[in-house]
DNA sequence: ATATTTGCCTAACGGTGTTAAATTATTTAA
DNA sequence: TTAAATAATTTAACACCGTTAGGCAAATAT
């Protein structure tokens, strides 16, 4: 019975077809677009059909994120045999990570619930604007003997925000962490970089 | 005329109403529970009524990030206020941010669009562990000589983490900073975490 | 007392994820 | 080869979503 065989490997293609159309429907026009009809209408299907293929949509984007994670590992691997020194090969771990995220963008976006709706408009918020002049203004205050550009304050104001709201992220999507850990890091973090801004 | 006053003040409550019951929604069952007809039953209302106060769902929400960035702006005001030296001011003030964000959970989620869904079932996927595992294993290896304790490995991977991933969060919410700034920030933060790897 | 405005609701439209039933096509059995 | 059984696919429906239009009743103005 090499049918079954046939009507196997059918089937295991449309159920790559879904998956496919739903990340090319996320590229084209974001996650909030992404529905089980629209997905049905490009594969040719009509929706009940990815019923037999997936439990609902969850297992979907589910199914995305596990694929993420493993193009994110290759590349990582990848990343790390170029370098023999564990600092090297950390940094190139890193940059692949960040490449990633970008190459990716869909991807990592459904990994760490990225969203990415609604801001747009944001920047028509003034009030959004108060924290960052508030840190900024302090920032400077701390370099001034060292007269920074006003670059070099967005770079260490960004590196900031990007360590805490990083920080708050991973522990709001994940909670798995011990405090201690997360308190740690925070605490550290701050601190050093404080003392890079002085130095 | 006072009736029109009072009238006025009536109007101006179900506004505020509306906002309340929307933000106690979303602490309940989270925002992806947050519908109009939901926000009506709690304000005693039909859903249509919700429109004479605001254009559509998401100007509740703008507003409600609106509310977020005053109260974090007050916060971190107070806590700048506390000392003098700005060392001292910065570290409070992200303090203050950080303790913003898990006190006010839901108007942080609203307002940098951190979602919150689908990561209970994150939990039961094995592929998600090997970029972690991979990481720890290069961390390890740089540290053997001052040979950490796990949790000390783990502070190191968190903090390569959260500012990576947080700058990516950044940069895919908000476009606005620059290319080179981004990358700076990227550089030396990676190289920093290493420098205080090895020390 | 009549006309007009206001406040609020019901009903509806087009969309969503999802399920059950009906229909069609294919394979199997007689 | 034809009849029965099984599989594949669709249509129809449910309950929800954001949003808009139309109508009814009460309050206000003339």
């Amino acid at each position: 019975m090499a049918s079954k065989d046939r009507i196997q490997r059918l089937k295991e293609e449309t159920r790559i077809n879904i998956l496919d159309a739903s990340l090319q429907i996320a590229k084209e026009e974001g996650w909030p677009a992404l529905s089980m009809r629209k997905i049905a209408d490009a594969i040719e299907y009509t929706a009940p059909i990815i019923y037999e293929y997936f439990s609902n949509k969850d297992a979907i984007l589910m199914e995305l994120t596990r694929k993420g994670f493993l193009i994110l590992a290759r590349d990582m691997k990848a990343a790390k045999e170029k370098h023999r020194l564990p600092a090297k090969q950390l940094e190139a771990m890193w940059l692949a990570y960040w490449n990633f995220a970008f190459a990716e963008k869909e991807l990592y976006q459904v990994m760490f619930g990225v969203d990415v709706n609604c801001c747009e408009l944001c920047e028509i918020m003034p009030e959004a604007e108060v924290p960052w002049t508030m840190v900024t203004e302090v920032i400077e205050d701390l370099m001034t003997p060292y007269k920074p550009t006003e670059d070099e304050v967005s770079v260490k104001y960004y590196t900031f925000w990007s360590v805490i709201h990083g920080l708050i992220s991973i522990n709001m999507v994940r909670r798995r962490t011990s405090d201690e850990i997360t308190h740690e890091v925070l605490k550290t973090a701050i601190s050093g970089i404080i003392r890079s801004i002085k130095a």
